[in-house]
DNA sequence: CTTGACCTTGTAGTGGCTACAAGGTGCATA
DNA sequence: TATGCACCTTGTAGCCACTACAAGGTCAAG
């Protein structure tokens, strides 16, 4: 398989693929006889999890150990668990910090009246002290 | 004032002011004899203005569009408010992606049971295909 | 006269790609 | 056979909003 479709069979573009084998998270597969990098299905399932894995918001150096951790079938599954629940705290803690700025947000553009900007509430939270 | 006082009293670094100022969204102050940045209320103003806006999670370009029309007193605030409404919309989105994220994490850290790798729930959702 | 806190400049690094330039390859069609 | 086009190769630079660091200048207190 070249690149393209490697590329359109995981979701990752070849540019990304190129990268991530670059950065060593992808070993570099063998060449043909013209040097295009020749995938196998290993490689692809490889980009899967790790586009799965970046879906859900883990970190390039979460994915790396998740990729290590995968390989040893008989460790237990602690450590996995343990990085999955770090970054789910995570996930967390950046939802409840963008709820704070929406509900400022909102509160700020509900005070807004639509009147010229020496008047604009929008504006006057900005400059002074209102929020938290 | 000097550079770290005006860090201080608007909690924008002294290095995060220097960059504003090479970015020419804070015009640069005069200097003292010994070549040291001189910093009256206003620039200290417009900078507590630039934090409170990026704290809310609004983008340079966006602040800089914001600092531009707080000075022009006599115009309509309706682009201020349809840049704080756009912005709350990408705010919205934001939380709406992170919470899939959330809910995907937890679903698949409650399936884990605590085994080897080889059985970790984690581990296999990351590759093959459960989610969406 | 030295210490230490402050300031100056410039450059490079962060994360995770993405874009682009300049050229080589492979296959279908005229 | 020539040509066009999609695909591939490498390397480099750009994105965002800082942050860190190096190497040196300034100033007041002890």
């Amino acid at each position: 398989m070249r690149i393209g479709e490697v590329a359109r069979k995981t979701g990752v573009k070849a540019e990304t693929i190129r990268f991530y084998e670059r950065e060593g998270i992808l070993t570099a597969p063998p060449r043909t006889r013209s040097n295009y990098r020749d995938y196998g299905p290993d490689e692809a399932a490889t980009l899967t999890f790790i586009r799965r894995a970046r879906d859900l918001g883990f970190s390039m150096p979460d994915v790396r150990e998740l990729l290590e951790l995968s390989n040893e079938d008989d460790r237990s599954c602690a450590a996995v668990d343990s990085l999955a629940r770090a970054h789910l705290d995570q996930v967390e803690r950046k939802i409840a910090a963008l709820q704070i700025m929406r509900d400022e947000l909102s509160r700020m553009i509900a005070s807004c009246e639509q009147d010229t900007i020496s008047d604009c509430r929008i504006i006057d939270t900005l400059a002074a002290s209102h929020g938290p």
